[in-house]
DNA sequence: TTGTGTTTTACGACCTCC
DNA sequence: GGAGGTCGTAAAACACAA
């Protein structure tokens, strides 16, 4: 049963309080995922495990420091922590040469536990619709007979949520146990949440890429000339499962499965 | 206000790997 | 068998033109 698969497995998946659909920060400080969906690259972060965050970088309200993140519209500027040797093997080591110039290292996650983000000040003038009492109950799919949660089925993360979501993103594509756990803690959601949330945003990138291939194609150009469909993506090749503590990453179809970062070869012909 | 299109969560089906 | 992956899809939430 759903609800009761949503309470024992995923106690805290529809708990989130009110919520706004969109990121209102100001542009300056947080693009919209539209607008840095063309991004399909990201700076490796080697040492992301740790997440070293300089404290203050990435502070409750966002503030200043993003505008190291200009690349893609977002990102805080956390200096990269230099010391490889720790590196993580979980993160995938893709760096465009586009996107060289960013230096969103150190993911800026979660300064500020979600309890403490006060969603109204983040985005004053757009409180959510619904404050998903809803999510106590369940109703039937119409079609399926599968249960959902109630009329509205889905929660709309918080600003902050998407914002840290994105940013681990940005780092990863391919998040890690250890982080997805982290990020669930931190942001309130269920680590099935922060799968999913991954799952979905690297669809969308993927969507992305092939919608700009598909430019690239009707113009008889190649995608060579666009650095964001060409970039590989994420290249877990070079890392094995295991180097990520247990993590799968990549995931273990994608040993056969090809690369994010040969998604453009691949998604082509889907 | 309404209609329409897009984006965002969430799921199921199916796959691969250990 | 369980984990996580992709793919396809449902439906809510939202944007925006008419």
């Amino acid at each position: 049963m759903y609800v009761g698969y949503l309470v024992d497995k995923e106690s805290n998946m529809y708990h989130q309080g009110p919520m706004r659909r969109s990121i209102n920060l100001p542009p300056q400080n947080f693009a919209p995922s539209a607008q840095y969906s063309d991004f399909t690259g990201y700076h490796h972060v080697p040492n992301m495990e740790n997440h070293t965050q300089p404290s203050g970088a990435w502070g409750s309200h966002y503030g200043a420091p993003r505008e190291d993140w200009g690349a893609y519209g977002l990102g805080p500027p956390n200096n990269v922590p230099t010391s490889m040797n720790t590196s993580s093997p979980g993160q995938v080591p893709y760096c465009s040469p586009d996107y060289n110039s960013m230096h969103p290292a150190g993911s800026s996650v979660l300064q500020q536990p979600p309890e403490n983000i006060n969603v109204a000040q983040m985005s004053p003038e757009r409180e959510r619709r619904s404050s998903y009492q809803w999510m106590n109950k369940t109703v039937q799919s119409s079609s399926t007979g599968k249960t959902r949660t109630k009329e509205k089925y889905r929660v709309v993360y918080t600003d902050h949520q998407r914002l840290e979501l994105e940013k681990e993103f940005h780092y990863n594509r391919y998040i890690t146990i250890r982080r997805k756990s982290e990020l669930a803690v931190n942001l309130g959601l269920s680590e099935r949440q922060v799968k999913i949330w991954f799952q979905n945003r690297r669809a969308k990138e993927r969507k992305l890429i092939k919608k700009k291939m598909g430019q690239c194609d009707g113009s008889g150009g190649s995608v060579h000339s666009d650095p964001g469909s060409v970039s590989p993506l994420a290249v877990p090749g070079s890392l094995s499962p295991s180097d990520i503590h247990g993590s799968l990453y990549p995931p273990p179809g994608m040993n056969s499965l090809p690369p994010i970062g040969n998604i453009q070869q691949v998604t082509v012909g889907q």
